[in-house]
DNA sequence: CTACTTTTGTGAATCTTTTCACAAGCAACT
DNA sequence: AGTTGCTTGTGAAAAGATTCACAAAAGTAG
């Protein structure tokens, strides 16, 4: 039960949640650390871990209950509520988002959408109207958007997470492939493709270089 | 110059050569890991550390030759070459990957698209025809693909994580939200939007939470 | 050529994360 | 109630990653 916790343990509670999801879960049905880490590519032990830090929660000799867990899962990530998101940019990728499934069933609501562009600005998108950049500020704080997802060109990302955490975002998810100046107690996270592809293509260039 | 790289220095070696890019290069220009530290959000040391795994590029003090250190980098990384991709999945996902520019600049060059929407087969982006899955063994091997971006929905992502392995592909971008169970010397990335935002949810819950 | 400044490359120290290993707890059965 | 079988929770050990700190190079100036 301690107090920092690692990036990795966040990532794998994650993915202890999607399991227990796919696992169904009715009544009282129980899962053991060791079935949990094989559907998440780890060890029982590491499993064990990580729920450690939070408390304890199973039962010795029986595992977890599936159901408790989840809860208890949705709990510690934080997402035992709704989420009032702000999507900027409403381009290719800003657009794939807004129509990602997974996206509304896990309580991300997406209350606002900016683009600069004028052929967009006034379109709708389901129940959100396309905004222009103009207006973020004020749109944010209406809406209480708490979380913004940056989908937008490099050269304006900077000024535009400035803008949206005056506005009281209090997260960024950034597509953006900057690194973002923001105010420390504001967490970002970066989604990268080309860095995931040149991880991707080292991975290969490097196993094969084994051989030499 | 050791053997096992960490997958957190591959990252930064991304990132080092983004800033490389940024930073333009011409003729001798230099710059040193203290600078490169500041724009990747590390240290000097480490920096410099990162990149000792690999040799050692530059220049006591003076620095590292930009358009040197660039072009190992891209050496090391793999890219310094082109990287025949197969898109599998033409949905929102797929189509926002096919137009991201940065794609075909840094030398991913996507080969073949493939779905199964009767609809979108037959359909052209760009020069590439969009295939029939049931195609996809044969069309992977003609144009000698060589990795493949799964844009797919869960379900069938490990049944065509199989079949792009048995047809040559030797690494997989995953967008679907499972792990993939796939040949040990195949490398995988994950790409899990739902992830990143909870380890954003994560983090501001658990910033709130430390004043209590 | 010598002194001075700068900055790398790297062992050693520190800090973090993972793995090990086992006592303690729970359920089921006799 | 006692025994057996299983699985958690957790200190302690091991492995891994980052930071420190400094000798060794390289350029520059006098």
């Amino acid at each position: 039960m301690s107090r920092r916790i690692p990036e990795s343990t966040v990532r794998r509670l994650s993915h202890y949640l999607r399991s227990l999801e796919d696992l169904g879960g009715e009544g009282g049905q129980t899962v053991s650390s060791e079935e949990l880490a094989e559907r998440g590519q780890t060890t029982a032990a590491q499993v064990r871990k990580d729920l450690s830090h939070f408390g304890s929660f199973g039962k010795r000799g029986l595992g977890y209950r599936v159901e408790e867990l989840r809860s208890r899962l949705r709990h510690i990530l934080g997402i035992d509520r709704t989420w009032r998101v702000a999507l900027v940019g409403a381009g290719r990728i800003g657009s794939a988002l807004f129509a990602y499934p997974d996206f509304n069933v896990r309580g991300y609501d997406v209350v606002a959408v900016f683009d600069n562009d004028p052929e967009k600005i006034g379109r709708t998108w389901g129940e959100v109207t396309i905004r222009s950049s103009d207006e973020l500020e004020r749109v944010v704080r209406d809406t209480g958007a708490e979380l913004a997802i940056l989908a937008v060109p490099a050269p304006v990302a900077q000024e535009l997470a400035q803008r949206v955490v005056s506005a009281g975002v209090k997260g960024i998810l950034n597509f953006a492939p900057i690194r973002l100046r923001v105010p420390k107690d504001v967490p970002v996270e970066d989604v990268s493709l080309v860095m995931e592809l040149e991880a991707l293509s080292f991975a290969i260039t490097q196993a094969g270089a084994v051989d030499e």
